[in-house]
DNA sequence: TCAAGAATTGTCCCATTGGTCAATTTACAA
DNA sequence: TTGTAAATTGACCAATGGGACAATTCTTGA
């Protein structure tokens, strides 16, 4: 850590946006109250609104904070990749990173995705989201496949991987991480041209 | 229709799923009050409720005449169906309906989703949804590919059909049916053995 | 040591909502 | 026509939750 020490407010703030995304996974967005995450953060519910305008605000950072997690796991695994293929692979299994790729942070994530359609603010968050896993597929694939044909692929492999994650969310004891990779692999391997040895 | 008319309490069951249905689109589920579901189905809250036990049930009835709907619109096509890639390909184009596949749809669908984590009734219901596709996938399927290879495409199949209805939901102006078509064919086509011409 | 600002708490308020129930209206069979 | 059961309404209740705020405690720099 370079220069000065972590200020308190933003100590506060990382440990209710947790707070509040912890909550998110056992109860939902609708049952997730205000009261609920202070107590679980340790807290009396002042505390929240004194660090966050309202609910939104602090549901909204909660869903910031939780996808930042999976980006990283995704850019930490594309820095150590050098040819299209590990850059694909490391997209990949970044999605189904073990640390984030469970049941109950994809029933908080459920629950972010039904809020969506009616608050603005998580729909930006979604479409960042998906613009970045776009643009990472297609880095990764334009030197493999055709334009169109590398379009059409990373519209497959990220509706592959959002259903994946919602299966995750909904059918509790369905298809669990080694299983969920080995179909994207599947389904890569089918689609990519054949590897050249080295 | 043979025998007897519909009773009363058949039609007003209906209408008030229907409407309840409708109320989630706009609203989700938070925002679908009782009051809210009545007035859309032009009754008084009380109505809501000397038909329905109560909140959960009303959803709960929703959703399933919903999915009904989609199941219907599958096996409707599956009936015309006489060879296994007729077959596959009923199933999927019954998934993607144009009178179902739509945003606002998908909105509720959405809603319903992230209420499953803590709702058993619900649950149950996406169980039942999920090994119905799951069964007609594998049934389509089994006569062209091997044992493996069958249960694998159908995974695939149903995440990608899930997938492509949760970005309908999220991300509103994206993938549209004929695109969502268009890819599933595309994933289809490399994945089976050569037609044979006839 | 002490003043000033930040952090934190607990209380209070208001709107909302699911659900109950008695009263009223409607439909229908005898 | 009339009496009974079903349909429908509207008032009411208790609980809850988001948010505002004044009061209190803690930090810190001079």
């Amino acid at each position: 850590m370079a220069g000065k020490l972590t200020k308190l407010v933003d100590i506060r703030r990382k440990e209710l946006r947790q707070a509040a995304f912890e909550v998110l996974q056992r109860e939902g967005m609708a049952g997730a109250t205000l009261e609920k995450v202070a107590t679980h953060a340790g807290a009396s519910k002042g505390i929240v609104l004194h660090y966050f305008r309202n609910k939104q605000e602090l549901f909204e950072q909660a869903m910031r904070e939780a996808n930042a997690n999976l980006r990283d796991a995704v850019a930490e695994r594309l820095r150590q990749a050098k040819t299209p293929r590990e850059r694909l692979a490391a997209i990949i299994e970044g999605n189904f990173d073990e640390r984030f790729y469970q049941p109950s942070i994809a029933h908080a994530w459920l629950s972010l995705c039904g809020e969506v359609p009616r608050e603005p603010q998580l729909a930006r968050i979604q479409a960042v989201i998906h613009a970045r896993m776009h643009s990472n597929l297609l880095s990764a694939l334009k030197p493999m496949l055709s334009d169109e044909e590398a379009r059409q692929t990373a519209h497959l492999i990220s509706a592959l991987i959002d259903g994946l994650w919602l299966r995750l969310g909904l059918h509790s004891g369905g298809i669990l991480r080694d299983e969920a990779l080995a179909l994207m692999r599947d389904f890569i391997d089918r689609r990519l041209p054949a590897e050249t040895g080295g």
